[in-house]
DNA sequence: TCGAACGCTCACATTGATGTGAGGGTCAAC
DNA sequence: GTTGACCCTCACATCAATGTGAGCGTTCGA
């Protein structure tokens, strides 16, 4: 598919799909003609990207998370550099706190809602 | 506390701590000679807008979601308007999606560094 | 074959969260 | 009373994620 029916189905602007591809998120094919060609796959990918940035992500770190979450892997383990890890293990501790605050506002925000609610 | 020793305590620049207050997350008393005087309570509401914020809520977000999490409410029952109700609802649903989107991704990193560590 | 709809690149603008520095008060200790 | 470590405001800079638009080629249906 074309970046139009790309960002459709995505609800990314066609600029965002091209701004991912510059940081190295998505690589999708060109035709004779110049135009990128996206394969089904790259649908979820990208709502994959925007999941994490709008999780507070930085494209940079995505990058690197990214290729360990598809299979089959982009990234076996003999490519698995000792740098490259530790950098997963960092984030997956900033990530299990983020998860920790986020869940934490969530309940308080569902018990005051529902307090509210009761209370008219 | 005066600035320097919130910074401290929270991690927060004291450039950072002043934009918080521009934009209405913190609101500290000023002394006879203009400085800024926080109370102990502050640190923990630093930490929790910190946290948020890392998590990808924008200020004004948080500034809404705030004073329905302490206790004593800061919002009373009463003050509640329905576009604010509606807001809190939308946010509960948009930070419940950043937290399905970061447990997944947080299981699927896991998963991978213990696959590797057993590799080697 | 013409025009609308789409694609490309390039480049400048904006927004939100931050950094940095200038220019200038306050205060405690020496 | 001077010095160093604070504080103040103001303003400009930066960075990442986006928007916007110009200038130009491509595709496709009427």
């Amino acid at each position: 598919m074309r970046i139009g029916e790309l960002s459709e189905r995505t609800g990314a602007s066609r600029r965002l799909l091209r701004y991912y591809e510059e940081q190295g998120l998505i690589a999708p094919e060109r035709c004779a003609n110049g135009y990128r060609a996206y394969d089904d796959a790259t649908v979820d990918r990208v709502m994959q990207i925007r999941g994490l940035l709008d999780a507070g992500l930085p494209t940079r770190i995505i990058k690197q998370v990214l290729p360990c979450l598809s299979k089959p892997r982009a990234i076996h383990f003999e490519d698995a550099t000792p740098e490259m890890i530790a950098t997963l293990e960092r984030e997956l501790t900033g990530i299990s706190a983020r998860i920790a605050c986020l869940t934490r506002n969530r309940d308080a925000i569902a018990e005051y809602l529902t307090a509210v609610r009761v209370d008219r």
